[in-house]
DNA sequence: GTCAACCATTTGTCCTGACATATTGACGTC
DNA sequence: GACGTCAATATGTCAGGACAAATGGTTGAC
């Protein structure tokens, strides 16, 4: 034998085939749990996916498709004729379809956002093209003020077609916008993202406890639902000694 | 029957079961071209997997993969009970594993590079913490300045394990860095990047041809191959007014 | 006329089975 | 001892079938 050989025949994997979440699912989280806690420490092979498959009871595509679910979130990395085996570093959260009021309170910071102005204004060209309406159509603006502790944050500027949702009768200063839009039952399943960077002017720069001049980090994001209208479409501007973006690639 | 049901019974659409590419492949490719060229327009129904699968002559199983292929990168959602239908909004390229070098070629421009500086230096402690090496160990340390037409674009520093490869032999003002690593037989699976911004020193804007406290994009980039090691960890700073990081991404 | 129940459609999940292909190590020959 | 060949192993691809669950329209009862 080569090397040392796995472990991980699976003593505490539990499978509820009553359960609505699909099997291949929880198979994932268990998995992603014991590499999260180190119990498969990082370049551990993992058994092969025909005997995972046995061990569980589980078919092979069922088990594949569990194990699809981790590379694609780049924790393993497969290599066909050698195995399967857990990628080396800390595994850092990729980005995903949130905003950044869940991304503070997952890290338990406790985030503060201040409203600045919501209101029905009309579209202008940029928006109205962003969003797939006329150009003067009205729409929600909404402009944000978030804290950490302290200090401010981030200047966020949002633009929602007004038959979207409604915003007047929501305390946005308590939920966050993409919460309370999924409570609603919109959906967001796709979202283009710009990134990018550039000096504050004179507003931003008071808004925010920079100079004018600062550097900031800029973020463009245009959200599409299920059916793939245009939801959200939002201009912000971070503070970059405060925050950053960080994101996973697989290549596949 | 409810709105228009789609064309693509699949009149041009070839299969050749002895080429090497994957069928599901060969059916992802053919169909995102389809997209691309508006021949399928966004909001379009297409046709449901079942009738697909008999139209190429393919199992469901395969014709499923085929379409996943096209809901990762973006461009079609699924709805259950209802169909599978294009997403609106034109499609960008999604950030994927490659770098500036082939982004600027693929988009018909005619970037440059120059080498600034190429040799073994002993690795600091976040170089030796990215790259999984003790605190001064020799690395590669590559520093080149990229240019679109006679603008200076990106100010790169790339740190690589000695042991990856040999930078010596190459001449890196012709070859990509991940072009020249691919060609080794080097394979990048996973990434995990950075993106923030700070303002230029002193160095780094005269080299930009930008002032000193001008705003720059930044990136870091860990890079992983097959078996998880760390072959690769760049720092780089980009003009934001000739630089921005578009990326798609999709809820699962 | 309104609303609930039903049903057809479509994707989601899961199974069994088979063969292809890349990788690695062991074996055997020179 | 070095090198090429072969076999074992593991993932990649593909087929065909079955049932579950969500959606949206239609039908029927009140």
């Amino acid at each position: 034998m080569s090397g040392y050989i796995v472990r991980m025949p699976g003593p505490r994997f539990t499978l509820d085939r009553s359960s609505p979440v699909p099997l291949y699912f929880q198979v994932a989280e268990q998995f992603e749990q014991a590499i999260l806690t180190g119990e498969i420490a990082p370049g551990e092979r993992i058994e092969n996916e025909i005997a995972l498959a046995k061990d569980l009871g589980l078919s092979r595509p069922t088990m594949r498709q569990a194990i699809q679910v981790l590379v694609d979130k780049g924790m393993l990395v497969r290599k066909r004729g050698v195995g399967t085996q857990v990628v080396h570093g800390k595994i850092r959260r990729s980005v995903e379809l949130t905003s950044l009021f869940d991304d503070l309170s997952a890290a338990g910071q406790k985030p503060r956002t201040e409203v600045l102005a919501v209101g029905k204004v009309p579209a202008e060209e940029d928006v109205a093209h962003e969003l797939q309406l006329g150009v003067g159509d009205d729409v929600w603006s909404l402009e944000r003020l978030r804290y950490v502790g302290k200090q401010p944050l981030a200047l966020m500027h949002n633009f929602i077609p007004v038959d979207v949702v409604d915003l007047d009768e929501v305390d946005l200063a308590k939920t966050g916008l993409y919460a309370h839009l999924r409570t609603t039952g919109i959906l967001m399943r796709v979202a283009r993202q710009r990134i990018g960077a550039r000096g504050a002017g004179a507003d931003e720069a008071a808004r925010l406890g920079e100079k004018k001049g600062a550097p900031l980090l800029t973020m463009q994001r245009t959200a599409y639902d299920n059916a793939g209208r245009a939801v959200e479409y939002g201009r912000h501007a971070y503070r970059p000694d405060l925050y950053a973006f960080e994101l996973t690639l697989v290549d596949r």
